[in-house]
Formats: structure tokens, C-alpha cells, sequence
RNA sequence: GCAUGGGUAGCCCAACCGGAAGGAGGCACCUGCCUUAGAAGCAGGACAGUGUGGGUUCGAAUCCCACCCCAUGCACCA
């Protein structure tokens, strides 16, 4: 393999000559029209190695990228670094390295990496979300939304995690299963998370809930219905009715409870209540001695743990108060109980109904609570003392209610509560509001102050950006550095002018950094605003948004709901960021585990030949997985090694050739031999003939052979195929294997005609096959050329294409050439094969028949019997029924 | 448990709005040619009947029903 080394080289050829005559998509500040494309795949942290989670994505774009500008579009295929993080301050309290450095190091590697693909980024437009010019507007958005409300202030329980020591948000709260222990652990550092008291900003996403539910509706089959309905399970919209208990203390209280299944209301045996219910501190005070005691080593008990830990938890437990609430429906009192499985959600209270409920059945059943029956199935019997009967039924033991749906039940229920003011009907989501402070220094300043005259005053847009201090110390005390950092605390009030204003030192969660970015691309460069409104309307929304499912709902319902805000605020015409998303499956790789005497531990698929030749790992002990690359399983692949070994056009097919770009694929590094020897033979056979096409004389009116109408169809097969994908399901391994069938076709055909040597002239018999072997070799460059840039141009050139190939437009299929001459069909017999026949392809169904009965060994078949039937299929099958 | 996707040759993958599994293609394998030999290359070849069980149909990998297995995500939200 060593002379093949080639590749690279010509590779940094064609790179250099992009770099050299690269054209900016237009600046136009003209509307949106048809042409202009803007196509973006999630930009990624910096974390200083390109890994196929990038590769596979900017592979993919960069792609599609190249076939719309060949089809004659106006794109805009803008590139960035999400680069505020953990990792850079993590990297600077280990290895005392500024963040700030850490992360532009990590860059330059990275962007060089990304040249190295032959990625064709927009680079001018490069942002970076950890620079001021940046995040001056970071800022300035939260400032409108401080102004509307959106943003606020609150004590809020978090989650905290130990080893980042700081807050995260629900959605980055993992569930991890470590040693057969379940724990809530940090998305990031996988450390387990605790709950904790503290100020916070939020942003009230909740507002929006509605419409962020409608705005999937309206996306329809533009975006994946797995992440619509994992938007939609997160969002976690609920109707139902809230109704007032009377909670008997000492005194009356109002104790309201939500419930989806209002029908079910007499079947109530119990209230229980969430640990963090407001009512349980009065019941504390005002229950028994021991009692109290109980409910508030309970309570402490419950609370300590986070609130996904609860939800984990396996056994509902509760502790009766001893006090009873009355039922406003049917008068009944109940008792007043205080549960773990009781979710701070709705009120915060739950009616219990065991009859029809399976989490109250269980909490019943644990403490022999009455199970009562008021709804009754239509067609089977239920028992109900053995398990909840949860689906709609006919209404029993429910006083004038008895009879009606389940359905009717709801309505009638909420109408008649609501009539006497003891409830209404309500909506309840999910979804939290978006906590968004975090106590670290690598991130964006929260742009307020402290005063103590004026309480939180929000720093004027003209003193902004509110900068992030280089100097600081980073200590691994869990405090943020900007706590510490006196200087900058210190300000003056915006509003009343004390001089002993502080700076709030919370900076922001970095998926707000990314919840906007794609608008910044529109204008990036714009010190004046956050953008131009023209020059954003030219691109914006994202025709095409293309990442990982990673980010089905964190990211992608962030940007959504920043979208929305935007367009109230009358910023931007739409309220959707990205019309179409495609969401990229997973590269993974196989992992190898040897448990055996020796050793219990993951090795690398070298480590396991060198193994099994010493003899101290046979096959049944190893057990091999597939699993996401991570360097502790060792299944891990580095793409830039693989560039700088077989270049970038062979990785660049490797990974789309792995399968549906939509699916997950497992990485195999023997894999890159297919495509990399396709490669090869596609240059070398593109070298080999090019002198047989070499200064054509005009293409004469000769008819064509059979043999060159063969390669004509396969050529604009390819084309059509091409064509269809990018337009459609983006299955381009499909389009890659037809362009080595073409590869075939092409020698194939030079064998078959004998073509040898140069041209002689216009009288040459050969001359229009040179020509079908011309415009074969010149599909194939155009066709191929979005998957291997380089060797497209390599090839374009050697067949004398002057410039560059994606001057070229891209090719149009001949719809004659996919129309072949004579055509095979199969011909059944009873379903079964029985012999095939040769027609041209426009016969008519009459001699298909013809032809069909004619064929001998069908006719053996067909024998002694009657034909019942003969189905003809044109272009496909002839199918005889016969008895 | 729920949601979504998927089970086709030793392996990856194609066909899946029903129509020949001459598998589109690739890896690995085998045979020739080339070579001093190997590697590479070139030409060719072998290998599955589509997770299981039913159904619809002239005809099912494709449509319908039930079940099994794998992957990913969410899981006490009342």
C-alpha cells in the first residue's frame, strides 16, 4: 500500500486551490427566494479532536452542501465553536491552563481538522460563543427578557452536581446504572447530583408550552417523529380538572388537588401529599407529638434525595397525619396522608383512588386503604381489589353520576364543581421552567446588578457586554472564580448611582449560547445589532438542520423556544428555527471484553491478536458489544489518523457508505478498504482511458451500440439515484455503491469496444463511443464529486475539464438514456419462476402474453391445464394461473 | 412499562407505496491471470431465502395480526 500514499496529496491540492478562489454565499439583503439554501449541521465543542460524532454530520452537510451549489443554489453553510463549557474550567483548575487558552488551542486543532475533511465551511462566518462580540448579544436577549418577564428570579431546589459543583438543569440529569446501582448522575461528568436551596434565574419556557406543542404540529414529516414525540412526552401537556378538598385541622384549609380522571371521583379513599407541600409544615406543627416527629423524619428523608432519584425509587411509603379531608363531591372524609411517590407537579396533591389507579392500588394495598369501585368496564369483568382497572369505563357507586362515560363523567364533574366554586378545569405540563444560572466562571455573565437600594437592576445596553475578567483564580473550592474576583463585583448601580452595587456572578447554562446561534450566522460580523433584520430574513429559517438525536429535546426545544421569543419581540417574521431537521444515527464501535483469569477488562482490537497468540484470552471469554466509541471501552477511532492515512475522500465514502445516514452503523476499520479501493480504481481507470477521449471531434450522428446505450443507462442511473437521495431520504450509501457499478460499466464497456489509443478524427467508427465513454467518465466525476470533492477534481481534470468541477452544473438526467432497448421478464407460472423472455421494453401487453405462452418450459408447465388468469405486470412480471 | 427505529449470505448493507433474493455495492473467503515470489491489481466464483407463528393475495422480505430479540430515548407527572 505504499506507493497508493497519493491520495493526501492531491488532497492538499485541491484544498489550496478552494482556499484560493473561495466565494462567499452572496451578502444579498434581498427576501428569502427559492435559490437560497441555508444549510447547518450543530456546531460543536470545542473539545480539541474532531471524533465521528463531528465527522459523520460536517460529512453529510458538506455533501449536500456541494450538490446544492452544483444545482445552481445560493448556500450558506456556516460553521462555529460552542465553546464556553465545563471542560475548559475543569482543564484549568487540573492543569492550570486558562480556559480562554485551553479552548482557542482546541480550536486551531480542530478547524485545521475540519480543513483536513474538505469541508467547505462558510468560514467567514465562523462564530465563537465565548467572545464578547458574541455574547454582548447573549446578554442583550436575556436583558428582553428580563424586560418581558421571561427571565426571573427565584429559590428554587436544583439539582447540584458534586464534582462540577453546580446547578443543572432536569433535562441533564441522567439516570446511571453503575454496580447494579441506580443512581442521578451529571450528563457531563456522570458524578451523582443532590438537590439544593438556591437563587437562580429561570426563563419561563412553560409560557410557552402551547406553542411550542403547536409549532411540531405545523413541522409535520419535516422533522423526525421520534424527536415530535419526544418533544411532545417532554412538554407533557395534560388536561385535567382541579378540585377543592376541605383539609380538617384545626382549622379549615383549602386543600386542591389535580386529577385527569375527575370521573373517578368517588372512588377516593385517600389525599396524599407531595414532602413539599405547603401544608405539610402546618400539619407538622399541628399533628400529635409523635406523629410530627415521624412526618418530619419523612419528609427530611424524601427531600434529600433528587427528585429523579424519588421517581427511581421502588417502594411508595407515607405516613398518615392522622387529619382527614372531605370530599366536595359526596361529603365522605378521608385521610390525610404524606407520600414519596408524590410529585411536586399540579398542586402538589393527588386524590387517591386505588380502584383505578395503579400507584395508588399499590400504596393501598401497603397500607390496607379501602378499594372502592365506581367505574366499571363495558365488556369484561374487572376485579378491582386485584389490580387498578385504569381504562375508561361506565361510571358506578357514583351517586347521580352513575351511567355516564367516563368521558361525560369529566365534563359533567368539572361543570357541576365549578358551579358551586369548588374547581375548574386545568392544563398542566411537564415542562419546568428553564433554570439557567450556574456558578462557574467559563460562561456568560449574567448581565444584572445587585444593589441594595434598588434590588436587581439590569445593566444598560450600552454598557455592554458585560465582560468576563481574565484574571482570576481558579480553586477547586466549588466556588465560582467570580465570587472571588472583587473587581469585578464591584460596580455602581445603573439606576440609583451607589457605589456599592454588586455584580450578579451567575453565568448562563451554555445551551443558551446555542439556543440563538444559527440567527448570528445571518450577520455575524454586525457590531451595530444582533443582526440585520434583511440580511437574517435572506436566510433564515434553516432550510436544513442536521445533528445528533442527542439533542432531540435539550437543544433543539431551547432554540425552539428562543425562535418564538425573538418573533414577539417583533425581532424575526417566523417562530420556527429549522424547517427540516435530519437527525444523524450513531457511529459506534465494537467493544471487546476479556474476563478470564488474567485479566477483567475492555482491550483495543489489536491488544486481543496479540492476545489470542499468547494464548491468554480464548473465545469464550470474550464477550463483544456494540457500544457509543469511548476511550474507557477502547472501541474507539480516530477519523483524523484515518485521513492521514487513506485520505479524505476515502473517509469521507467510508462513513456514508456505512449505511443510511439516518441510522446507526457500527465503525469496522477494515471498512475503509471498500471505498478506498473504489477510490483507486475510479482515479486510475479515469487515467488509464482519458487519452481515448482526448480533443473529440463533435459527437457524429452514428447510432449508438448496444453496448455504449448499457453504459449511457447506467450513467444516468447514477444521476437519477443521486438526484432522488439528495432530494429525499439522504440514503447516499446507495448513490456511492451505484458510482462503482459505474466504475465497472466504464471498464467493462472499454473492453467490450476494444478502444485503443487516440482518436483518429471525425471518420473514426469509434468515434461515438468515445463519446458515451466521455460522458460516462464526465457524469461520474460531477455525480461523485459531492462524496470525494478531491478526486472529483482530480478526475475532471484529466479528462480536461478546465477549472474546477463544481463549476460544472450538476448533471441532468437523460430520461431516453434510462429507457433500454430490449428488456428480460420473468414469467410465472402458479407464482412460481418457470422461465424468462426477451421483449422490447415499450411491448404491449398483448405480445408479453404472446411471448409469455410461447416460452417452452412454460408451456411445459402450463400443460393439460386451463388458464385461469394471466397477469401482466408491464416492465415487471407476466404471472399464469392455471389449473 | 411507554415511544421510535431495526432483525435479509460469515459480516456491513440493498430491494420494503407487493412482482425473478441471476442480491446494487462493499469487507472477508475461493479460483484463474499478472508477478521470481508475496502484496497490490485485473477477471471470475461460492455463500442466505429474509427473527418466529398466523392471515390477505395469482404472487409477500415488502401489507395485516400476534409474539421474540436488539438499539436508542423516556419512565410513579395523578
Amino acid at each position: 500500500m505504499t506507493e497508493e500514499r497519493r491520495f493526501p496529496d492531491y488532497e492538499a491540492k485541491w484544498q489550496k486551490f478552494w482556499a484560493s478562489r473561495k466565494q462567499p454565499p452572496s451578502e444579498a439583503t434581498t427576501p428569502k427566494s427559492d435559490r437560497d439554501f441555508y444549510i447547518l449541521s450543530m456546531f460543536p465543542y470545542p473539545s480539541g479532536k474532531l471524533h465521528f460524532g463531528h465527522a459523520l454530520p460536517y460529512t453529510l452537510t458538506d455533501a449536500m452542501a456541494r450538490f446544492l451549489r452544483m444545482s445552481g443554489y445560493n448556500v450558506l453553510n456556516p460553521t462555529g465553536w460552542d465553546a464556553f463549557g465545563l471542560p475548559a474550567e475543569n482543564a484549568a483548575i487540573e492543569k492550570k491552563i486558562h480556559p480562554a487558552k485551553f479552548t482557542y488551542d482546541n480550536i486551531e486543532q480542530m478547524r485545521a481538522q475540519k480543513h483536513a475533511f474538505g469541508y467547505s465551511f462558510d468560514w467567514e462566518r465562523e462564530v465563537f460563543t465565548c467572545k464578547p462580540d458574541y455574547y454582548k448579544w447573549t446578554q442583550w436577549i436575556f436583558l428582553r427578557m428580563l424586560e418581558k418577564g421571561v427571565a426571573y428570579r427565584k429559590k428554587a431546589r436544583v439539582n447540584w452536581c458534586t464534582q462540577c459543583h453546580t446547578v443543572l438543569a432536569n433535562e441533564q440529569v441522567e439516570t446511571i446504572v453503575k454496580n447494579g446501582e441506580e443512581y442521578q448522575a451529571c450528563f457531563r461528568c456522570e458524578s451523582p447530583v443532590v438537590p439544593r436551596e438556591i437563587d437562580a434565574w429561570f426563563l419561563r419556557i412553560t409560557d410557552y408550552a402551547d406553542r411550542l406543542l403547536q409549532g411540531l404540529d405545523r413541522l409535520g414529516d419535516k422533522w423526525p417523529e421520534k424527536v415530535a414525540t419526544q418533544q411532545r412526552f417532554w412538554i407533557g401537556r395534560s388536561e385535567g380538572v382541579e378540585i377543592d378538598f376541605t383539609a380538617r385541622l384545626k382549622s379549615e384549609h383549602k386543600l386542591t388537588v389535580f386529577t385527569t380522571r375527575a370521573d373517578t371521583t368517588f372512588g377516593v379513599t385517600f389525599v396524599a401529599l407531595a414532602p413539599e407541600h405547603p401544608l405539610v409544615e402546618q400539619i407538622i406543627a399541628q399533628a400529635d407529638a409523635k406523629t410530627a416527629k415521624r412526618l418530619k423524619e419523612f419528609v427530611t428523608e424524601v427531600l434529600m434525595t433528587s427528585e429523579a432519584d424519588r421517581a427511581g425509587g421502588e417502594d411508595k411509603e407515607g405516613i398518615n397525619t392522622g387529619f382527614k379531608a372531605v370530599n366536595p363531591l359526596n361529603g365522605q372524609e378521608v385521610p390525610i396522608f404524606v407520600a414519596n411517590y408524590v410529585l411536586m407537579y399540579g398542586t402538589g396533591a393527588v386524590m387517591a383512588v386505588p380502584g383505578h389507579d395503579e400507584r395508588d392500588h399499590e400504596f393501598a394495598k401497603e397500607y390496607r386503604l379501602p378499594i372502592k369501585q365506581v367505574i366499571r368496564a363495558d365488556d369484561t369483568e374487572i376485579n378491582i381489589q386485584e389490580a387498578a382497572f385504569t381504562e375508561p369505563g361506565t361510571l358506578v357507586n357514583s351517586d347521580k353520576y352513575d351511567g355516564l362515560t367516563t368521558e361525560a363523567a369529566i365534563r359533567q364533574i368539572a361543570a357541576d364543581l365549578k358551579a358551586q366554586g369548588k374547581g375548574c378545569v386545568k392544563v398542566n405540563y411537564k415542562l419546568r421552567d428553564w433554570g439557567i444560572s450556574r456558578q462557574r466562571y467559563w460562561g456568560c455573565p449574567i448581565p444584572v446588578v445587585h444593589c441594595p437600594s434598588c434590588d436587581i437592576v439590569p445593566v444598560p445596553d450600552n454598557e455592554l457586554p458585560v465582560v468576563l475578567p481574565d484574571d482570576v483564580d481558579f480553586l477547586p473550592t466549588g466556588q465560582s472564580p467570580l465570587t472571588l474576583h472583587k473587581d469585578f463585583q464591584k460596580t455602581r448601580c445603573p439606576k440609583c448611582g451607589r457605589q456599592d452595587a454588586r455584580r450578579d456572578t451567575d453565568t448562563m447554562d451554555t445551551f443558551v449560547d446555542s439556543s440563538w446561534y444559527f440567527l448570528r450566522y445571518t450577520d455575524s460580523r454586525n457590531a451595530e445589532q444582533i443582526f440585520d433584520r434583511a440580511k437574517c430574513h435572506h436566510w433564515a429559517p434553516v432550510d436544513l438542520y442536521i445533528g445528533g438525536r442527542e439533542h432531540a429535546i435539550l437543544h433543539l426545544i431551547y432554540a425552539r423556544f428562543y425562535t418564538k421569543f425573538l418573533h414577539d419581540i417583533g425581532l424575526i417574521d417566523f417562530d420556527e428555527p429549522f424547517n427540516r431537521l435530519y437527525a444523524h444515527g450513531l457511529i459506534q464501535g465494537e467493544s471487546i471484553k476479556v474476563v478470564n483469569e488474567h485479566m477483567n477488562r475492555y482491550v483495543s482490537a489489536d491488544e486481543l491478536t496479540q492476545l489470542k497468540r499468547s494464548g491468554k484470552a480464548k473465545d469464550d471469554e470474550i464477550t463483544r458489544r456494540i457500544e457509543k466509541m469511548s476511550k474507557s471501552k477502547k472501541n474507539g477511532a480516530d477519523p483524523t489518523e484515518l485521513v492521514a492515512q487513506y485520505g479524505a475522500d476515502a473517509l469521507r465514502l467510508t462513513i456514508l457508505f456505512l449505511g443510511p445516514a439516518d441510522a446507526d452503523s457500527v465503525w469496522d476499520n477494515h471498512g475503509i478498504k471498500g471505498p478506498y479501493n473504489f477510490l483507486r480504481r475510479w482515479h486510475d481507470s479515469v487515467l488509464q482511458f482519458a487519452p481515448l477521449v482526448e480533443d473529440l471531434p463533435a459527437k457524429p450522428d452514428a447510432a449508438l451500440s448496444p453496448v455504449a446505450k448499457t453504459l449511457r443507462h447506467s450513467a444516468h442511473t447514477l444521476v437519477e439515484r443521486a438526484t432522488g437521495e439528495f432530494n429525499g431520504r439522504l440514503s447516499l450509501n446507495t448513490v456511492i455503491a451505484k458510482g462503482m457499478e459505474l466504475v465497472s460499466d466504464i471498464r467493462a464497456f472499454v473492453t467490450a469496444e476494444k478502444l485503443e489509443g487516440p482518436c483518429k478524427g471525425a471518420s473514426d467508427p469509434t468515434l461515438a463511443n468515445r463519446h458515451a465513454l466521455l460522458e460516462a467518465m464526465d457524469i461520474l466525476s460531477r455525480a461523485m464529486a459531492p462524496f470525494a470533492p478531491h478526486t472529483a477534481e482530480e478526475t475532471h481534470e484529466a479528462i480536461g475539464g478546465k477549472g474546477s468541477v463544481f463549476d460544472r452544473p450538476w448533471p441532468k438526467v437523460d430520461p431516453e438514456a434510462l429507457v433500454l432497448d430490449e428488456i428480460e421478464l420473468p414469467v410465472q407460472v402458479n407464482g412460481k419462476v418457470r422461465g424468462t423472455i426477451k421483449l422490447p421494453s415499450q411491448a404491449d401487453k398483448a405480445t408479453m402474453e404472446k411471448l409469455a405462452l410461447e416460452n417452452a418450459n412454460v408451456q411445459k408447465f402450463v400443460e393439460g391445464k386451463a388458464i385461469q388468469k394471466l397477469i401482466v405486470v408491464p416492465g415487471r412480471i407476466i404471472n399464469v394461473v392455471a389449473k
